[in-house]
DNA sequence: TATATCGATATACTTTTGTATAGTAGTTAC
DNA sequence: GTAACTACTATACAAAAGTATATCGATATA
């Protein structure tokens, strides 16, 4: 096989491979963007919910965090017009899929964990 | 079932997550880890074939972020009392593990942004 | 009339994170 | 002798992220 255009092939890939891990990360930057997610998978939430649910964050920063995650289509906000006005929060299907990387985070954070208290002992 | 014994274990589940996961955003936090892990997938690295690799890097935040991956137990420094002095940097047992973390990573980041796609087109 | 709720926004501030630039001691090559 | 390489560290600064606190208009409740 042509070397050259193998390596092009790689090096292609791994630039798509980077790409994706970045908007992964661009996901899950900063303090409030998991919990806030983690709560969402529970169904749907209002602000004040939110509010309520996740310790220490302030209005500024769940509003702020739940624009961010609007924008990144992970969240999808719907104003119903009643008075006063109801605003519900809930994940898209890409939020929702989000489990699978939150999942073998969990997995990989426990073994890890245990190889570290293990090497302690 | 005693569903106060059920709730206590449920809260105790969700801690522990809360927890793995908490310890997996401390390894890939900021912007330079991910890029450092990345490249030391690849194999053992020296400290300046590590800034050369990596785009953009100062030594200051190389060094600051390799002694932090070393802390996390995700990286090995060894030293080798040539003159001068070598020292090779290389991924634990648990670091070279967290690649199933960028598997999924990379997973999600290029099912999101096909999704993501999809809604524009 | 006074107070509380909802879904935020405004302003000012602190903390954390990252950048820019220079310098260190020891060694090797020209 | 001077320039370059190795593996860093020091100092100063800029930018980003997060916190604290107050406020908004509209409505509902006591």
């Amino acid at each position: 096989m042509n070397e050259v255009l193998e390596l092009t092939r790689v090096k292609e890939c791994s630039g798509e491979y980077v790409l994706a891990i970045h908007d992964t990360m661009n996901v899950i930057n900063g303090k409030w963007k998991l919990p806030i997610m983690g709560s969402l998978l529970y169904g749907k939430k209002r602000f004040k919910e939110l509010e309520r649910e996740i310790p220490g964050i302030t209005p500024r920063m769940l509003s702020k965090q739940l624009k961010d995650l609007e924008l990144n289509s992970i969240v999808k906000r719907t104003v119903y017009n009643t008075t006063p006005v109801t605003v519900e929060y809930e994940l898209t299907p890409s939020g929702k899929e989000f489990r699978s990387v939150l999942d073998v985070m969990v997995e990989w954070g426990m073994q890890h964990r245990k190889r570290v208290l293990k090497k302690i002992r």
